[in-house]
DNA sequence: AATCTCCTTCAGGGAGACTTAAGGTTGCAA
DNA sequence: TTGCAACCTTAAGTCTCCCTGAAGGAGATT
C-alpha cells in the first residue's frame, strides 16, 4: 500500500523531477499543473500534498487555507527563498512543514517520508508533557495552570522542540523552521531566545536540554 | 561485509585515483573502463554505482537510464559540465546525487557515505540490537529502557557501528566520517572516545569488539 | 621475548554555549 | 505620518563541555 502524494507545481521541470523521483521511491503521484485546477481537487483523496506557493493564477496561500478547511491532509510547502515573510503566513495557515528552493530531491523524500511516518501534528493540536501544555492553534503555554507569554520566535523554537519530545533538533533546523531559512546556522541568536525561554519557563525550562555541538532537545518528563 | 561500489569512469588516471581512495576507506571496487562493458554488469551485486557521464562509446546518461530500469541501486553521477540541463536530465533519470568535476577525492567519499548512510535512515530511523535502542533522527540512545547519555562524536561513532552491524569498520573510514575527514587515521583518539562509549554502555559496550589492525565492529546480540 | 596495537587515565586548551546589555527593526496607536 | 513599545538581533565577556594528545600498561602477534 503506497501512499498517495498530491503535488500541486506549476514549473513543469521541476514537476517531472519531483514526479520521477517521488514514484521512484514507491509513492502514486497525482500532479496538478494549475492552480485553479488545483481547487477541484479532493486532498482528502491523498495521504500528503506537496504545494508549490509560487503559483501564477490562485495564490499558493490561499489554496492551503482551503485545503486546511476541507482536510486533516498534512500539507508540505515548497517556497523560494528571501520569502520569509510568505513562509511565516503558510505555517500560520497550518502548513506542516516546507521546503526551501532549491532542494535537493532526497531532501523532500525525508521530509515527505518524516511527515507520514510521525503522528500527526496539526495546528490545533495541544501537547501535555509534565507541567506545560503548548496549544499549537492558539499559540498558548501554560506552565502547570499558569499562562505563560512567549514571543512568536520563542514559541516556535518550544512548539519545534515539543513536538518531537527527547529528539535532539539541529541549530540549523530551528534556524530553518523558526528564523530566517536563508541564515546559516551559526551566530547566537538562538540561543539568546533559548536562554529567555528557559527562564520563562522556571523549572520546566530546565527541561530544554543543550545537545553539544548539534542543537537542543525537550527532555521527557521527570527525566 | 563492506559496501560494493561499481566505477564507470573511461579515464584511466582519475579512475585510478578514486579506487586508491575509496579502497583505502573499505569499498570493495569494481572499476569499469568501458562504456559497453558498462551494460554488461548488473548493477544489483553493488551497493552504490559512481557513473561518469563523459563516456566516449555509450553516452552516459543511457547507461543511466538502464542501470535505472535494472535496479535501485543509488547512482552518483559525474560529469565535467556544469551545465544545468545535463544535472537536470541526469536527476531525472534518476541519479541519487550529481558531483561537478573538478572535485576533491574527500568530496566524492563524503557524498557516497552520505548516500549510502541514507537508505537506513529511510529504512527506518530506530536501531534495535540487543538490548541497545539506537535513534539515528532524535539522536537518543537506550540501554535495557534507560537513556544514555553520549556526546556527538561518541553517538556518531555508536551508529556508525550499529548501522552495519557485524561488520567491521575502518579506522580511517571513522575517522573521515565522525572526525576530521582530512585528517590521518592516526593518533590514539578514536581509541579514547570508543573507551568512553564502552564504558557509558556497560554490559552492551562489550559488543563494541576491536578488529586488530583494522578498525572495530559491533557484534551481534547474543554472540 | 620482542614488538606492535590497543586500552585507559589525565590535564590542557579550544570550540561552542550562556547571559547581559545595547542597538535596530517591526508593528501598532494616536 | 510620528512616536512608542515590543521584539529581534548583534556584540562581548564569561563559562562549560568535551575533544585530543601524551604516557604507561595490557594484550595480541610474530
Amino acid at each position: 500500500m503506497s501512499s498517495r502524494i498530491l503535488l500541486v507545481e506549476d514549473d513543469k521541470n521541476l514537476g517531472d523531477q519531483i514526479v520521477t523521483h517521488l514514484k521512484n521511491d514507491g509513492f502514486e503521484v497525482t500532479w496538478i499543473q494549475d492552480g485553479h485546477a488545483a481547487l477541484d481537487v479532493d486532498p482528502k483523496q491523498h495521504d500528503l500534498v506537496v504545494l508549490d506557493l509560487m503559483l501564477p493564477g490562485a495564490h499558493g496561500l490561499d489554496i492551503l487555507k482551503i485545503y486546511r478547511e476541507t482536510a486533516e491532509t498534512p500539507v508540505l510547502v515548497l517556497s523560494a527563498r528571501n520569502e520569509t515573510s510568505t513562509k511565516v503566513r503558510a505555517l500560520a495557515l497550518g502548513a506542516d512543514d516546507y521546503v526551501t528552493k532549491p532542494f535537493w530531491p532526497e531532501e523532500l523524500l525525508a521530509r515527505i517520508q518524516a511527515r507520514l511516518r510521525r503522528p500527526l501534528l496539526h495546528a490545533g493540536d495541544v501537547i501535555e508533557t509534565g507541567a506545560l501544555r503548548i496549544d499549537l492553534g492558539a499559540r498558548v503555554v501554560e506552565n502547570a495552570g499558569q499562562r505563560v507569554d512567549l514571543t512568536r520566535i520563542e514559541f516556535d523554537l518550544l512548539a519545534a522542540l515539543a513536538q518531537r519530545i527527547g529528539a535532539a533538533i539541529t541549530r540549523q533546523a530551528l534556524v530553518d523552521r523558526v528564523l530566517d531559512p536563508d541564515r546559516e546556522g551559526t551566530g547566537r541568536t538562538l540561543d539568546v531566545h533559548f536562554s529567555r525561554v528557559r527562564k520563562k519557563l522556571g523549572t520546566e525550562g530546565a527541561r530544554i536540554a543543550t545537545v553539544w555541538g548539534v542543537g537542543y532537545r525537550l527532555l521527557p518528563p521527570g527525566a
